[in-house]
DNA sequence: AGCGCGCCTTGAAGATTTTCAATCCGGCTG
DNA sequence: CAGCCGGATTGAAAATCTTCAAGGCGCGCT
């Protein structure tokens, strides 16, 4: 069986109840007894883009939870074509179906530079059947998961080129809150749209010479929100 | 808000330790004892093709398990597109995310004529916070109707409309076991596929004059897996 | 500075899909 | 039985996408 890809910087120890993005984190419900409970041999890493964070078919004894950048989630078809299902980002979890010894049903994908936390199985099997509020953090992960899995469907993967691409655009302005954001590489937003890597880029082009996309800072870009909006209607 | 749309055949209170698809059920791995810790008021009732179990945004007090037929879940987009996300089939539990006091996300319709159990939301609350074993069962469909959405990502919004229309068929075939299935309407399998169904009648059109697409008893049809494989291919 | 590499952009031709409209078909109704 | 209705099918033209190929551009490396 191939071995979880990870090989990387390695940060240390993590302090959960210290976490700076604990309100976002699966254990943010613990109370700070809950902590106590047991020794959490959590640590903290890194990948950089294009490394694995898992296979399909991995069995890794740990889940991740998303501490900053972003993960792509990458299923493939006998014949070669591929999808990316699901963008995980800040305080997602992956692995999530390994809680339920399932193999890893994706390859999972840093996208840009991506800070993980790894968490045993074990540690979070405990603390699920102990505590309802972690239970609780549990079931909505896996809620949020399909909705998210069902709005790409719905949105991403219908109508032609130029509205998916803009309603694309519009998530993950909206998942930054508004701010600039991470524009992926043609190629993977297309493998998030159901198009190729020239029509994404034929589009997202287009998009620039409007003035609807601009870049911003470093890699990141940010929209005009009405205009696409206006695309996304029709 | 808009009240559920269930007006129809009741056939009267069920008795789930007596229940003809119980392995399949929701209830599957209560023990005897737990079936007599509760009264369960459970009902059974049917829905005619096109009624709705529910709308998006009902807040029923209820999930449902489906005892026989199909029901899609159709989400809609603003400019009036909707894609059908999943198919319900014996076994499954319609309104999940009902336990999480969500909204229902989807309209839930009836394929054909559709048998159902009624559950209150209580029971089941109250039986999973009690009873480890139906409290895997709800994982299990968490993770069961994720693992489907992704399926249709990669599968059935992948490729060309011959190649979708093929893996929806095989699906299908498969999820009846290799039996006889039934056979959605053109406009349903272009919901699922993301193509219109002008595209979806020209292609299983052209199945049938190949002889991979044949119809058998009533509204059944049966297909030559080994010719639609190939077509899955490449 | 020069180069190589990875990714983006562009064009043109060809293949697919969508659109729009007409017909067809089976079943049900008056 | 004629007529009607809701799908299903078909065709032709227009709109979109994919394919294939050729540059470009930016950046890190030597």
């Amino acid at each position: 069986m191939k071995q979880p890809a990870i090989d990387t910087a390695w940060r240390g120890v993590a302090r959960c109840d210290a976490c700076a993005i604990r309100h976002l984190a699966l254990f943010s419900d613990l109370a700070h007894e809950d902590f106590h409970r047991i020794h959490l041999p959590i640590d903290e890493f890194s990948l950089e883009r294009g490394q694995a964070l898992y296979h399909r078919g991995d069995t890794v004894a740990s889940v991740f939870t998303v501490r900053s950048g972003l993960i792509k989630l990458v299923q493939h078809l006998p014949n070669g074509d591929f999808r990316i299902v699901r963008v995980l980002r800040q305080g997602d979890v992956a692995g999530l179906e390994r809680l339920n010894d399932r193999p890893a049903e994706h390859d999972a994908i840093a996208m840009d530079r991506v800070e993980l936390c790894r968490i045993p199985l074990g540690v979070v099997q405990t603390l699920r059947d102990d505590t309802p509020r972690l239970h609780r953090q549990l079931i909505e992960r896996w809620q949020r998961a399909l909705a998210d899995a069902d709005t790409w469907l719905t949105e991403l993967s219908t109508g032609p080129a130029r509205t998916r691409v803009a309603r694309l655009l519009l998530h993950f302005e909206a998942a930054a809150g508004g701010a600039d954001f991470f524009l992926p590489t043609r190629e993977d937003m297309g493998a998030m749209l159901g198009i190729t890597t020239e029509s994404t880029s034929k589009v997202t082009a287009e998009f620039k010479r409007q003035g609807w996309l601009q870049s911003a800072e470093g890699p990141f870009v940010r929209i005009d929100r009405a205009a696409l909006s206006q695309l996304t209607v029709r």
